[in-house]
DNA sequence: CTTTACCTGGTAGTGTGGTACATAGTTTAT
DNA sequence: ATAAACTATGTACCACACTACCAGGTAAAG
């Protein structure tokens, strides 16, 4: 499998796929005799694990610590641990989310109740967030 | 009200708290003849604001954006459109998180199972995002 | 009345996550 | 054989969200 392929499966373009080899996000592929880089199932298991947690919100740094666990010789024990504590993290943020997604509900709301159909008044509404 | 005292109500520093005014996303306080600025409940508000909503993973132009639905004459059914869409775009990072939650715990039983007490075995696991 | 805490504007630097060339070599299709 | 499509390395640049530092002015406490 070579670039294009991965381009192809991933979505990612080129330029961002060496970017996370270089940030040790994807492994080194092998090459061919001219330099070409042989990519395998792998990375594209790495690149889709990448994008999942990017879309969760998590950073490239905690994305290679993640990916990590599976190639250091990190003991059931820690990996289990690091694991749980990004599950926190996740927990974290669907909290945020939520609170967030009632403020916009809120919003939404007064937005149609002062407005009547919502078409002629303007919005005097404020974003506040209780404590 | 003044600079110490929005520092300490938000927890924001003195540099974030004059980046967010030159971004837009404080409305600019008035001044005392001094020139030292001079904060409201207002200002507070909208840094809470700010704070969830970089929690739950929006940029700071987005929600400036929101914020400005608030002041700017925008009419109700715009506001209440951007913020619908905004609801839905909550929605997919809440998809994103549980999917995320899912591997990760799916990787916790692996780890468990393959190792006994956890204590003893390296892992050799992976974090497949199923399609 | 001076020390300490607080404030001003301005500019420069950092880290993250890409994105865009420039220049050159390789493979494939016609 | 030659053009198109693909690949390589390296460097520079970008937006975002701060963060740090400067040289000084103001206000409150002892």
């Amino acid at each position: 499998m070579q670039t294009k392929d991965v381009i192809e499966l991933t979505g990612l373009d080129r330029e961002t796929i060496r970017f996370y080899e270089k940030k040790g996000i994807i492994s080194k592929p092998a090459r061919t005799d001219s330099g070409y880089r042989k990519y395998n199932e792998e990375t594209i298991s790495q690149i889709n694990f990448t994008k999942m947690a990017k879309e969760a919100g998590f950073t490239l740094s905690e994305i290679k610590k993640l990916l990590n666990l599976k190639e250091s010789g990190v003991n059931c024990k820690t990996g289990r641990d690091i694991a749980l504590e990004k599950m926190e993290e996740v927990d974290e943020r669907m909290k945020s989310l939520r609170k967030m997604k009632k403020v916009l509900s809120k919003f939404v709301d007064e937005c149609e109740a002062s407005g009547g159909t919502g078409l002629k008044r303007k919005c005097h509404l404020s974003f506040d967030v209780k404590r």
